[in-house]
RNA sequence: GGGCGAUUAGCUCAGUUGGCUAGAGCGCUUGCCUUACAAGCAAGAUGUCAUAGGUUCGAGUCCUAUAUCGCCCA
């Protein structure tokens, strides 16, 4: 055995292994099963033109570990995998390919051009989902959706129209957010906003009939003057009251507008005069609807400047800014120009400063979808773990406005609306019309703009099962139980995935979200392709193993708050995964070559490590869980850490060792060997869903040797695989404070030995003599009942335990509790260092005991502290007392020894 | 401008309903190649819990300000 086991884990030569092991043994795979209750999350489909980033990393492992867990106790877990059309991104990513081979989407056309992008699709797109399996995630990949599948193309027509039918969606002219560079529209959500130093330009525009006079009014963009209609004050501002009704000369254009008053208007803004462009600007928008006003669009799709202005036509428009701003101060129109920081809107694809543009486009009506999310909040049908982003949810559901869901691009969802050449009714049907529903000629033409991803991905709960159709699967699923993702999409997705269950299944579509935090890089900022301080999430598999990369990064996920990366972090994963690894070498080494035929062996005939291990687990097993359903990720790694590391490692195996090793007494080694089976058997059950790989590997040697040597303790190890077997229930009953507390006493008994030996430099192969004084007989009795114990973890060949013993000359002591444990060194005593040594354990008692006084002598705290915590104060005080008189008895005797 | 989060050891972070001489990992100090593991073992050291007030018998934890950093929204 020892062997064939390598003193380091090798990740790379197991991972793929188990992977393909489990998926050929169809463990991810779920199917309906109405005696068995689901489990089910839908992943937040990555777009297909994705590769795999860290952020991408900790979302999937968390869900992983979800999945895997929810498996193992027995719930039906489903983990609908798949990927989201991710229409701008991928057809920019498809238009550059293109361009290589000097073709362009218009070249095309639109029909060769989606067949281009389907190829892409097919050939490069969902990289991001083989990657995913290197993490080992346990999807049910037979179930892999697309958003632009057929099925999920029919659910997104038929959501369409039902929403359409019920008013819900409508087509409109209003300004929307234009991305030139795009050439589209975008949802409010889609820009992003930055604080820009701009400018803000002065420009006066002279009145028509008195043209040495003028308005100054200001702006952050002077190009759009060309689609100016109107200047408008507020009708309480004194300064311009008089003027309401003139007529001002447009600069530069010619055009005769109106003063008009508006309350919209800021008087402290500028100078209280502002120009009206409703073909660029919102505000505007509605003011010039208020007044009647004709909007006047000068720009083109891309960007350049088009209509009257002819000097300036064809001009991107900020070359259109400069040369105008150029002629206004050749013609004294430029009063003054001030620096201006305002808010600035960028595509959230591409960058690209966005223009808002007034244009035909189809909305959802989001106020009335809204209240009903909102409700399901109050109701608690959805929880926010964290909890706070449930505020962030609402404040979004409470303002939100209609929200644009036509798209001027190729790839995506045709919008399911026909437009009738003969009388321009417009026909919505989920199934292509033959024929206009109003006038019933045939001569239709599809709507050219396709849907937002966002629409196809707020269906995705459910338009994944099968949706419209009431399948078997979606009966059974839906709602689906947690949604774990960032907070970056709330308002993307989880809110308009709400809406739209509650809207189209009249049910939330998940009962928990949780929002893990961000990946930041070790400085603190997010990670970026542009700054290239990203770390790859494969790379770090290559050189950790996936194992290490996703029990580093649970344990610095700590709720939900970012986390600040550094590729050493691994370091700690992978030293743990390395210490399990040996802990099972350690083992398998000595389960073998004992084949208990003794059938006798019960609990009762445990020992006391064995209780006390059993005891502890129990305690993981617990805690371990009960974290999980808090979603406190890197609590329940941290106790498995601990209880593998500290208590199972560096107490079990050591003290076991003799057992095993010795065997005289076979009866006590097969205990040791049957313990050691089980705990480290459910060491790999709680350890699984964070380190799937490490711990099927160990359990397959395991469970092989477990049964060859008849150690199974239970009847579990029949499984096939890890994965599916059942996860560790603690035993609530056996918990022996008893033991637990006399371990803890032996522990602190042992520690002492060890730090005199450190203190008075003498190695850990030197046995030494030791004498444990103790005040009563109970303890007595107790301390000689675990002889073995002190003598092999504290290196001794000779124990004396007594009542009030004397300390022996020129030996060095420890206090513990009411215990005095002497440690006789005739010339190996340095008593400097002795002396030394205790006088800081003095100093230190000393103070503490001041702290606890402190606490004593203030008659409040006696009066109206709890009994409880009153008490605790006071045996603090006597045990304090005692261990001073103890050390000063110490010191006096060390006086005595002659220095050397 | 509004909202949220952060500020605890040299670094990265825990710290549940107030009751702790404030913890972990890394790093550091000292000693060990001890028949699972040097990616290890053993023993250590390390803090005005951002600042100022307040509530309380008692505050890292609750309240009010302030400062610095970050995120989101307008």
């Amino acid at each position: 055995m020892k062997d064939k086991l390598p003193t380091k884990y090798s990740p790379k030569e197991v991972e793929e292994k188990w992977y393909r092991f489990w998926e050929k043994g169809n463990f991810f795979h779920s199917v309906p099963d109405p005696d068995k209750e689901p489990f089910t999350i839908v992943i937040p489909p990555p777009n297909v033109t994705g590769v795999l980033h860290m952020g991408h990393a900790l979302n999937n492992i968390l869900q992983d570990i979800l999945i895997r867990w929810k498996r193992m106790q027995g719930y039906n877990s489903l983990w609908m995998p798949g990927t989201d059309h991710a229409g701008i991104a991928t057809q920019n990513v498809v238009e550059k390919e293109l361009m290589k081979k000097g073709l362009s989407r218009d070249k095309l056309g639109r029909e060769k051009f989606i067949e281009e992008v389907w190829k892409w699709k097919n050939e490069y797109g969902s990289e991001i989902l083989r990657q995913l399996r290197k993490l080992g995630c346990s999807c049910d990949w037979e179930r892999e959706r697309f958003t632009m599948d057929e099925g999920l193309s029919r659910a997104v027509r038929e959501a369409f129209v039902r929403l359409y039918e019920k008013g819900l969606i409508y087509r409109g002219k209003y300004i929307i957010n234009w991305c030139p560079r795009c050439i589209t529209a975008l949802s409010d959500d889609e820009v992003e906003h930055e604080d820009h130093e701009g400018h803000l330009w002065y420009i006066r525009y002279p009145f028509r009939d008195a043209p040495h006079l003028y308005v100054n009014i200001a702006t952050t963009r002077p190009e759009t003057m060309l689609g100016d209609v109107a200047v408008a004050v507020n009708p309480k501002d004194e300064r311009y009251k008089e003027m309401i009704g003139e007529i001002l000369i447009l600069p530069v254009v010619g055009r005769e507008i109106p003063i008009i008053a508006d309350e919209a208007v800021d008087p402290r803004f500028g100078t209280g005069a502002v120009k009206v462009t409703p073909a660029h600007d919102p505000n505007d928008f509605e003011i010039g609807k208020r007044h009647n006003l004709e909007p006047i669009l000068i720009m083109n799709e891309d960007g350049t400047i088009k209509g009257e202005a002819a000097s300036y036509l064809g001009m991107d428009r900020y070359e259109c800014r400069e040369a105008l701003v150029e002629e206004l101060k050749e013609e004294k129109h430029i009063v003054k120009v001030v620096p201006h920081t305002h808010s600035v809107g960028h595509c959230y694809r591409c960058r690209t400063v966005i223009e808002p543009y007034l244009s035909d486009q189809w909305f959802v009506k989001m106020k009335p979808l809204a209240e009903e999310a909102i409700k399901a909040h109050k109701k608690v049908d959805i929880t926010f773990y964290p909890e706070r982003w449930s505020k962030v949810y609402l404040s979004w559901l409470e303002n939100v406005r209609d929200w644009c869901i036509s798209r001027q691009i190729w790839w995506g969802h045709r919008i399911p609306a026909w437009h009738c050449k003969n009388c321009e009714e417009v026909t919505i049907s989920s199934q292509t019309p033959t024929e206009c529903s109003k006038c019933g000629n045939n001569a239709l033409i599809q709507d050219e703009d396709v849907l937002d991803t966002w629409f196809s991905s707020a269906l995705w709960p459910f338009s994944t099962m099968g949706w419209p159709d009431e399948t078997e699967e979606l009966k059974y699923y839906y709602p689906t139980s947690t949604l774990v993702t960032d907070r970056g999409i709330i308002y993307f997705w989880v809110a308009r995935m709400v809406m739209m269950g509650l809207e189209l299944k009249n049910e939330v579509p998940f009962s928990h979200v949780y929002i893990h935090g961000t990946i930041l890089d070790e400085i603190g900022r997010k990670m970026s392709k542009s700054l290239g301080n990203g770390i790859d999430p494969l790379l770090m598999i290559d050189q950790y193993g996936a194992d290490a990369v996703r029990t580093s990064m649970i344990m610095l996920t700590t709720e939900g708050q970012d986390i600040k990366l550094h590729e050493n972090r691994f370091e700690m994963g992978r030293n743990f995964i390395n210490k399990v690894w040996n802990a099972a070498r350690f083992a398998m080494m000595n389960l073998e070559g004992n084949k208990s035929t003794d059938t006798t062996i019960k609990e009762e005939d445990y020992l006391f490590e064995d209780v006390w291990i059993k005891n502890r687990l129990s305690l993981a097993i617990e805690t371990c869980t009960a974290s999980l359903e808090k979603y406190k990720f890197n609590e329940a790694i941290k106790t498995l850490y601990e209880f593998i590391w500290h208590e199972f490692c560096d107490w079990y195996l050591e003290i076991i060792k003799p057992r095993l090793y010795n065997s005289d007494n076979i009866r006590s080694k097969v205990i040791a060997q049957k313990v050691l089976t089980y705990v480290l058997d459910n060491i790999l059950r709680l350890l699984h869903p964070f380190a799937p790989f490490l711990t099927e590997e160990i359990w397959q040697h395991l469970k092989q040797l477990a049964v060859k040597n008849r150690l199974i303790l239970t009847d579990t190890m029949v499984s096939e695989s890890l994965m599916i077997c059942p996860w560790p229930k603690e035993d609530a009953a056996k918990i022996n404070k008893k033991v637990v507390k006399t371990m803890m006493l032996l522990q602190d008994l042992i520690r002492a030995v060890r730090n005199i030996r450190r203190n008075m430099n003498i190695l850990k192969k030197q046995k030494l003599k030791v004498l444990i004084s103790v005040r009563d007989k109970e303890v007595k009795r107790e301390l000689d009942e675990h002889h073995n114990f002190l003598t092999q973890m504290a290196n001794l060949d000779g124990l004396e335990v007594g009542i009030d013993l004397k300390k022996p000359e020129s030996s060095a002591s420890e206090v513990v509790n009411e215990i005095q444990v002497f440690v006789p060194l005739r010339e190996l005593i340095d008593v400097g260092v002795e002396k030394e040594r205790q006088l800081e354990r003095l100093n230190k008692i000393k103070s503490h005991l001041e702290t606890v006084r402190k606490k004593l002598f203030n008659e409040n705290f006696v009066k109206n502290a709890p009994e409880r915590v009153v008490n605790t104060e006071k045996d603090k005080e006597a045990e304090l007392l005692g261990q001073i008189i103890k050390i000063k008895g110490f010191l006096q005797d060390l006086n005595k020894n002659v220095p050397v």
